[in-house]
RNA sequence: GCGCCCGUAGCUCAGUCGGAUAGAGCAUCAGAUUCCUAAUCUGGGGGCCACAGGUUCGAAUCCUGUCGGGCGCACCA
């Protein structure tokens, strides 16, 4: 329970004493009543809006119940004072020695302070990336990536059980595409000339590696074969190898999943025909025409009878096809049957997606709620696009020239903390660019080292006060703690609030700019020290104070180790 | 034409369930280093929160409309 948390179950305490005196109805909804720190720190330590909330149900005024509700709360121990601001706001004043409790905590709690029981152990599948397994991670992917990885830490952290999924789309046409382009590196590895690689096929380099490893696994064997007895084997293979190559771009980002689910292997285990019947079974799913897309002139537009999904039930536009005229399966058709699956292993699903699949949402929200009842959650989070510039230009992606920035070129160039945190420190559904010129150049100034400075400044001052005085961090005499160094616990005791609002709303950017914040929270601290020597931490002729102040600064620096690896960001020990 | 997202300082972005005087970084100007890491700190300038209505004790936040930007709109993935 966050430090927030007790001292609303006090002010609840302090609100039922108010009934009991017939001061106030019973029967009042407290449930927007909140305890929080106030905006401006000179206001004190929390504050709540529970007179302004509450006046107008009450068929009171806001000062009025204020005051009363003011003389319930100063007879509090741990509150020091209480006063009436504004419109209504009743800012508390602690006593000291709870910010002293509450520093013990994060020592006592270390790794897990911050962690909750919110998520009431319920199990999350959060699936992210899900890239196809058609080449390397480019940076279109990686917006994506970062914020699934961190927002399943986050939940993990807040007390849902977590599954990290990848699907892989290794059904559709564009395997066979993968495969064929594989197939004219086989035969190049096999020494035949192939000249300049077809429209319609891939032409980066990465599909080298995997000519050659065909070419020695079966000599010549598929050079002059038709394609019926190659292209199922390519497939696999290549799509095991570029399987290989993304679990590597993903490494280096400091990514790794649970699971990795096929979408053949979904076909073979019949699992998208069984959604297909109970749907029929249900009229959800019937035989009908396409309408003629709008917005769009399509030369050979013909009207087709296909089995339709009726989406328009739960306020899609138009009834989606599951299957094409060819019987094969569409996306949509895999792809619903996939979330039942999903479904069956955990309580809540989240998908992370692009902003370019926004259009398909409204479906497969609307697959997942009839093949589940309506009894699993389901969000897709969408994140938006990040446009790539390079000097203020725009980088022109091709695939048809291979010409991508790649995951592995920017981990390469700017580092893997740099490339996530600039990730993270923003809301995923603006958009945003990304300069790369800017990134490398500015990666001094970046916001990713003004934090992992203070940990470093942090490690190195318990390095010295040991190194040079044998003072150690200790407990003991926190007492001696000023009105200074309690506000940074107070920023600190803040953290384990934002990861329950973080987590709530799936935000991670906001244990990034907490983050900051603590940070620049410290760094002010420190500076302190620079004209005034007696607010140092290290104090050669004051042991008792040394070392209680040494205890706060671990303990920040404990608070910034919690927030940075949700974030998975190192905790540099040195800079 | 329709759907989704966005519009806050010169730039990049925060702004919690509607709450107090709208914040940070970069840039800019003025300062701080014989001192625990100056990759830091202190201060100044810079705002019609796109615009117009509405809801209420109170709106950057909620609702409606307008304007502007992005993404999407076969059976692709």
């Amino acid at each position: 329970m966050t430090i927030f948390a007790r001292f609303a179950v006090l002010l609840n305490d302090a609100l039922d004493a108010l009934v009991a005196a017939d001061a106030l109805p019973a029967d009042l909804e407290r449930k927007n009543v909140v305890v929080e720190p106030p905006k401006d720190a000179a206001h004190g330590d929390m504050a709540t809006n529970a007179a302004m909330v509450l006046a107008k149900p009450a068929g009171t005024n806001p000062r009025a119940l204020a005051e009363l509700l003011v003389a319930e709360l100063q007879k509090l121990d741990s509150i020091s004072s209480a006063d009436i601001a504004g419109p209504g706001f009743i800012n508390l004043r602690l006593d000291p020695s709870v910010w002293g409790a509450e520093l013990t905590a994060i020592a006592e709690f270390g790794d897990e302070y911050g962690q909750s029981d919110i998520g009431t152990g319920k199990a999350v599948n959060v699936e992210y990336v899900s890239a196809n397994p058609t080449g390397p991670m480019h940076m279109g992917h990686c917006r994506g990536a970062v914020v699934g990885d961190a927002l399943a830490s986050l939940l993990e952290f807040a007390g849902h059980k977590v599954i990290r999924e990848y699907y892989i789309n290794d059904a559709g046409g564009q395997v066979d595409t993968l495969a064929r382009s594989a197939h004219l590196r086989y035969l190049e590895a096999l020494g035949e000339t192939i000249g300049e690689i077809p429209e319609g096929l891939y032409p980066g380099d990465y599909l080298k590696p995997v000519g050659n490893r065909l070419a020695k696994e079966f000599g010549n064997k598929y050079s002059g074969a038709d394609e019926g007895e190659w292209l199922a084997l390519f497939r696999k293979e290549a799509v095991s190898d570029m399987m290989d190559m993304i679990r590597g771009d993903l490494a280096l980002l400091g990514i790794h999943h649970d699971l990795f689910s096929s979408e053949a292997a979904l076909h073979e285990e019949g699992k998208a025909e069984a959604a297909e019947k109970y749907l029929r079974k249900n009229d959800l799913v019937y035989d009908g025409e396409l309408e003629k897309p709008k917005g769009k002139e399509i030369e050979d537009w013909e009207p087709v009878t296909l089995p339709l999904f009726r989406s328009t039930q739960y306020g899609d536009d138009q009834d989606r096809p599951i299957k094409k005229s060819d019987g094969s399966w569409t996306y949509f058709g895999a792809d619903l049957a996939y979330h039942y699956q999903k479904s069956q292993n955990a309580d809540r699903l989240i998908d992370i997606w692009g902003a370019d699949h926004a259009g398909t949402v409204k479906r497969i929200k609307a697959a997942v709620n009839a093949l589940t009842g309506g009894e699993t959650e389901f969000d897709v989070k969408l994140v938006q696009m990040v446009r790539l510039l390079r000097g203020g230009e725009p980088i022109k992606m091709s695939k048809r020239s291979g010409n991508f920035v790649t995951i592995a070129d920017m981990v390469e160039e700017v580092g893997k903390d740099v490339v996530r945190f600039t990730m993270l420190t923003r809301k995923s559904d603006a958009q945003m660019d990304f300069d790369f010129t800017k990134v490398i150049e500015a990666s001094k100034d970046n916001p990713v080292f003004y934090v992992q400075y203070a940990h470093a400044r942090i490690c190195s001052t318990l390095r010295k006060g040991m190194d040079e005085e044998g003072f150690a961090p200790s407990a003991e005499h926190i007492d001696l703690l000023g009105a200074e160094e309690l506000a940074l616990v107070r920023e600190a005791a803040n953290f384990p609030r934002i990861v329950e609002s973080a987590a709530k709303a799936a935000e991670p950017h906001r244990v990034a700019f907490y983050l900051n914040d603590l940070a620049s929270a410290f760094h002010t601290y420190w500076n302190l020290g620079n004209d005034q020597p007696d607010k140092r931490f290290i104090l050669g002729q004051n042991k008792q104070l040394s070392e209680a102040r040494l205890f706060l600064a671990a303990n920040i620096g404990q608070v910034i180790r919690n927030g940075l690896r949700l974030l998975g960001v190192e905790a540099a020990e040195s800079m």
